[in-house]
DNA sequence: CGTATTTGACCCGCGC
DNA sequence: GCGCGGGTCAAATACG
């Protein structure tokens, strides 16, 4: 539906905005140095940021953005889902998974079948993408659900390399990239694609639960402040909107969650429903 | 021993 | 058509 994308903006913002959303939908390919691009990290600035007890744990301000104090550090990107989203996935096997998400790559005795079941000229539709930067010494981060590492591959231009997860449930078709920005190798990149068919796993390693997502929040962000080690801020900017803006974040501490928090509250009129399909632990949260 | 990760090989789309 | 880069598979390995 809103595959259109308007390219005539001409605030910072809006183009930065628009370029992203163009890539997270258009491209079957996420250019992550695009993505960074579009934050606009200076080239001319060091790379090597340097993690402290000062910035880590806070939001991620780049001086060189022209964007509020609470510079969006994420995009999502609905990419008008699968107009069958294939709820039956039954994809207990993976032969099945490669007939179905055809563009899968293939192990030697799937190769043949892949063949079949592809239909040629018909393009694989995306999931529904959302991606975070996160400024974490971590990598994978905590998000609730549990994901299995399926591949990993060195990034071009990056001297960091890419972790591919999925979703270890059954039937979930949820998957996840993670990779650490080369500009700024304090910020990871994740990127998920689908949404969660089942809720979030109620033991997880035994470490977060359902406290840890809910957080709590007492005196604003203070917490940020006091333990400072293994901290990671997350921000979430929302789809389409002319003026974005950031609608939640999240700390993590030793790769769990601790707190989420909104900063400046739930927005009216902003659409959260697709980050809340993708990362529903975020919005856990909420004095009702 | 069951489960998760690592890693090289392979496939695919795309640009030249 | 070929090469490149991204994404995935799956056997081997590591780990609890």
């Amino acid at each position: 539906m809103d595959g259109h994308v308007e390219h005539k903006n001409t605030s910072l913002e809006e183009v930065s905005f628009m370029s992203l959303t163009d890539c997270l939908q258009s491209s079957l390919l996420m250019d992550y140095n695009l993505l960074e691009k579009v934050f606009k990290f200076p080239p001319y600035s060091s790379p090597f940021q340097p993690v402290t007890p000062s910035n880590m744990g806070h939001t991620v301000n780049n001086p060189h953005l022209n964007l509020s104090s609470n510079s969006p550090m994420v995009s999502s990107s609905s990419n008008e889902a699968d107009p069958k989203e294939n709820p039956n996935d039954n994809k207990s096997d993976r032969m099945e998974e490669d007939i179905e998400g055809d563009q899968h790559g293939v192990g030697e005795c799937s190769k043949l079948v892949k063949k079949e079941g592809k239909k040629k000229g018909e393009k694989k539709e995306r999931e529904a993408r959302v991606a975070f930067m996160t400024k974490s010494e971590i990598d994978h981060l905590e998000d609730g659900y549990r994901w299995r590492k399926y591949g990993q591959k060195a990034v071009k231009n990056s001297a960091f390399p890419r972790s591919y997860y999925r979703c270890t449930t059954q039937k979930c078709n949820v998957k996840k990239r993670v990779e650490r920005s080369f500009h700024d190798p304090s910020i990871v990149i994740t990127t998920y694609e689908g949404k969660h068919n089942h809720p979030i796993p109620s033991t997880l390693r035994g470490t977060v639960t359902a406290e840890h997502l809910l957080g709590h929040r007492g005196g604003g962000s203070s917490f940020l402040h006091s333990s400072p080690r293994h901290h990671q801020d997350l921000l979430m900017v929302k789809h389409p909107p002319a003026n974005y803006q950031p609608v939640v974040s999240m700390s993590y501490e030793q790769g769990h969650v601790i707190n989420s928090y909104n900063n400046n509250n739930y927005q009216p009129g902003v659409d959260y429903g697709l980050l809340q399909d993708i990362v529903p632990s975020m919005f856990l949260k909420h004095e009702s």
